[in-house]
DNA sequence: AACTTGTCCTGTCATGCCGTCAGCTTACCG
DNA sequence: CGGTAAGCTGACGGCATGACAGGACAAGTT
């Protein structure tokens, strides 16, 4: 699938070039976890892998693409949150319990990303097509199979639901809640009761009823 | 309220000096609005101004300080919003009216402000205590009294329902979905659509029931 | 072992931005 | 008209960028 690993200028890397190739990503996003986006500097992240900033730059155009392999390898990755929903049921209480696994390995997945996610959500967001289809495979990954069961939950009933709609918002509402849980902090409501306050949400929103108690 | 405006070396601005720091910053505005923050430089707003990048620095400490400036500006505007939900009523058909002119108004004053609003996002989402307290002002501008709203429209029938955290999940995906209204429409989600679709959830998430036909 | 080939890394350099300072110009006031 | 403070900039050392040529190295060939 993935060509051949290659240089700016062309050459095919071998071991050894693609170890360092490595280490340059490895420290560039422990990089990015400890600093502002802004002051991320070439030449630290070749300092911190221990080689010179022309290094850097025979491997990667420049901070920007770089960071997008990083992104593309973590869009990848993302293709398991499918899982959570593909294949679940959304009756009674088994639905509320697939509500809320849904919610915590969301969350679970963006914190783990968060750094490259946040530059990810910030190039979307100043237009930059490619990091905005990253995001959207990593959104996808679980809109889509959200969108199916939605429309199977509530399609034949309502009409007027729109399934597509209806998982944007919730993982939209996912993903900020993700990015900005300080926020609920400040506004008194702790993780904890973030999750569950989350559930209840997309609970809602799948099935367009009420919980079981 | 607010003492006099002052050079990074500690003198007093007059008239010309104050000048010149708006149209310093409004280039940085702009500036902002056409470029990645990444890539905004102090001599290229300094250009812009038709002045020296020595000027910009008799100013602002740096471009992160200039942008707080416009940051704070911008969340002192926002208390405006207070009045989308500030004594509106929530019963019924009027309700549904309220939510409207609620989602209508936020997405308005996101969207003028939107190249601002992405610093400021990012710099909360990285951890700066400034940048999040100006982001928290301007989501409380609405998030608190849409909490009350809760409260006084639920906080009787149902005591579980937190009224804090309900508001806080509205406003995020009001704020996410400003922010991202592009992600909709490749979802096949027109912005005009989007709008009822929010509105609809702000409804429910108030009021806790389903709106009158 | 000497040679060849292609990979891998870095020293070096021109360029450009950063951030500071001394010093010049301008405006205001008595 | 002289004093004072505001306002602006040229110039400079320092650092990051990005390109290149050439040296180090590994692996295979003769």
């Amino acid at each position: 699938m993935t060509g051949q690993v290659r240089t700016v200028d062309g050459r095919v890397a071998g071991r050894r070039g693609q170890e360092t190739r490595q280490k340059l990503l490895d420290c560039l996003r422990e990089m990015l976890s400890t600093s502002p986006y802004r002051d991320v500097k070439v030449i630290d992240v070749a300092r911190m892998a221990g080689t010179s900033p022309a290094t850097f730059y025979q491997y990667f155009p420049d901070v920007e693409g770089a960071v997008l392999e990083i992104a593309e390898e973590m869009a990848e990755d993302s293709g398991g949150l499918k899982e959570l929903v593909d294949g679940k049921s959304w009756a009674g209480k088994t639905g509320l319990a697939t509500s809320e696994e849904l919610v915590d390995g969301f969350l679970a997945f963006w914190r783990k990303n968060d750094a490259i996610l946040r530059v990810v959500t910030l190039g979307a967001a100043e237009g930059d097509k490619r990091f905005f289809k990253i995001r959207m495979k990593v959104l996808n990954s679980v809109a889509s199979p959200l969108a199916e069961a939605v429309r199977n939950t509530q399609g034949k009933t309502d009409k007027t639901v729109d399934g597509s709609a209806v998982a944007g918002a919730l993982v939209t509402l996912l993903a900020a809640s993700a990015e900005h849980s300080k926020a609920f902090t400040s506004w008194g409501v702790k993780v904890k009761d973030l999750k569950p306050s989350l559930a209840l949400q997309v609970y809602l929103g799948v099935t367009g009823k009420k919980p079981p108690k």
